[in-house]
DNA sequence: CAGCTATACTTGAGCAGTCAAGGAGGTGGC
DNA sequence: GCCACCTCCTTGACTGCTCAAGTATAGCTG
């Protein structure tokens, strides 16, 4: 098997492994999914806790479609709402409640609890996570998102 | 953003690209899914070129529900058959016929060359790729058996 | 202004997987 | 030989995404 090919499939296997942990975690104890979370982080991160549909969907890897059914459900229990573009009758901001910013502060508690317990010592040094988000930033930048992996979040 | 959080969904995210990359150029050239390859793949490399579906199952990180689902449209196009087993009615093995064995030479040049454009030089060293290969088949493990998020220590 | 093209988003259909439940066959205790 | 229990696999109902097509708005060009 070449060596390349290798490491694509075990990078895509780690990854089912990785989400089933977070989706137990995050499921359990807030009834989320990973992919909700990350769409709530990622809104958490922009200023104003708002993004335009069409910028969410292109910094989580998804498409337009995708992000207009994963924010329904999350609309619905009140964690976003939909606010217009008063220059842009087009665009439909997607932003973060006051309780949607309160519930992603627990789940990240948790997220990041589980991100602790997957990379935990001693089988992970600083430098191997370090080092594995580097490689993984290159792969990802070949599609969706040429966001460098130091570009700071505002 | 804690670093470990931060490593977990870059890992995430360079799997979305790759599976995109890899189900363009399969579905393209062979009208198959970067899913269905790796089925076939791991059916090539079994003795006899036939398994258990609970073992491919396990083997590809799916649930026994993923594996029956997945192989149906392989059996319909004739790649895979199914095949009792003599001395235990439960089991139906999956087995690659010689036309599927075929394809699956095809397939795998074409997975290759993909591999291989993702993780071209001069971006990508060989030291990265098997660096890569091995911290992603830590997090991967070996089995689809995970212990539940509640289970303290290790 | 009219008309063209481009952008933002939604929607219907469909696919790939999950979980929970169940059928069918095998196995061991008595 | 029967019964309880286990394993292998499939199925129904659902989720979460995709693509293709459609709607509505914006903006340029003459």
């Amino acid at each position: 098997m070449s060596s390349t090919l290798d490491a694509a499939l075990r990078l895509v296997r780690a990854q089912t492994a990785l989400v089933r942990r977070f989706d137990a975690s995050l499921s359990g104890l807030h009834g989320v999914s990973l992919a909700d979370f990350t769409l709530l982080l990622r809104l958490g991160q922009a200023p104003g806790g708002r993004m335009r549909r069409v910028d969410l969907a292109e910094a989580l890897g998804l498409t337009p479609s995708g992000v207009t059914r994963g924010l329904a459900p999350l609309e619905r229990i009140g964690l976003v709402t939909r606010e217009p573009d008063p220059r842009d009758a087009r665009v439909a901001y997607a932003a973060l409640t006051d309780t949607g910013r309160t519930l992603l502060r627990d789940m990240r508690a948790t997220a990041e609890r589980v991100a602790d317990e997957v990379f935990a010592a001693p089988s992970w040094s600083p430098d191997d996570i370090a080092l594995l988000a580097g490689l993984t930033t290159r792969i990802g930048g070949t599609g969706l998102t040429d966001r460098p992996a130091s570009a700071p979040d505002r």
